[in-house]
DNA sequence: CTGAATTTTCAGAAATTTCTGAAATTACTG
DNA sequence: CAGTAATTTCAGAAATTTCTGAAAATTCAG
């Protein structure tokens, strides 16, 4: 590997920790390095910087375009192609959402669906559909927040993210509001 | 394997799902058969049910435990270790995603903030340091509300989750509200 | 204590994943 | 087109992870 320093620490970090998510260390270093370039980096410069065969960071390459997390460009006049990470850090995050998403939570939601619609043939698959029920219900809860979320532009998203679970007190004082109308009405 | 049909599609969709996760194959079946089991399971019960060794169930266990994911139970008059998955799915929500944030934020959080605190040692440190400072910041935008939303009691946090974006109407409304207050007072 | 029941450990076997080099394919230039 | 540059494919090598069986350790009843 022949890189600067902390461009190396950063780039075996992602290599790392890429193993506890579903990709393998070249994918992870690839993104990293792609991602701390100011300019678009060819296969040939990833193999050298990164020390690993052309195929593996071609098969890598590939692998990160599935995902969406890579910008093919080109330059004029070179025949190579050339590859970014997005400059906008708030798009990477929602694209690995999107694709998380999609892997992960979408295959589970329909297994859970589909099990729940079949007829349980014993006490014991009688109790896990009611299981499978609660997580079910969990998950619609989550991407539902998530699909409404998703649509907000970025300054509207940190905005939320920042007033966190103050959220809740405007709807404690909207509920303290509503539950004295209906005493006024005369209903509990 | 030795399960009803409807919990063993369940239980080998957890264990394919698993290693797309950091955990193992065995791992993600043992949690899904206890979230689904009515009764707390020992290990050979465990054992007899998914088909696997003795020792694997025992590594499995463990690895659960230190995930703080399985509840440790005994049944009085039997030596054997009972365990269960808790009954809260909303629990084992906050539990999964604390000690993910653990083991893979909190990490990399340390690793950058190292990262920035060194000298650049040329422009492409320099850079590489400016992108850095966008994903420290990025993360720390989302552990803040993750540890402000996170003490929520469930309740709540279902209402938080059930307003999603319309949360920012009402930041809205505030922004149109003190901007008239600016204009009364002259400041744009 | 003794000994049986239970759990854990761990070396190495088995399975899986990752990576490479060579060959094939594709894409472009002149 | 012919030729070359660039990329992809893929069989099998290398590395890693998972799993097992046997042995060791622990726990507890009598």
């Amino acid at each position: 590997m022949n890189l600067p320093p902390l461009i190396q620490s950063f780039v075996l970090h992602f290599g790392e920790m890429g193993s506890r998510w579903g990709i393998n260390r070249t994918v992870g270093q690839i993104y990293a390095l792609l991602y701390v370039s100011a300019e678009p980096l060819c296969a040939d410069q990833i193999v050298d910087a990164l020390g690993v065969s052309r195929s593996n960071v071609s098969m890598g390459l590939r692998e990160l375009q599935t995902w969406n997390l890579v910008v093919l460009r080109h330059i004029p006049g070179d025949r190579r192609d050339f590859f970014t990470a997005p400059d906008d850090i708030w798009q990477i995050l929602r694209t690995l959402a999107e694709e998380r998403k999609k892997r992960e939570v979408d295959p589970t939601l329909s297994m859970l669906r589909e099990l729940l619609m079949q007829q349980p043939g014993s006490a014991e698959e009688r109790f896990a559909q009611s299981r499978l029920m609660e997580m079910n219900g969990l998950i619609e809860q989550l991407t539902n927040w998530y699909d409404d979320v998703k649509r907000l532009d970025t300054e509207r998203l940190a905005m939320l993210l920042s007033l966190g679970s103050k959220v809740t007190k405007l709807l404690d004082a909207k509920d303290r509001i509503v539950s004295i109308g209906r005493k006024r009405k005369g209903q509990t």
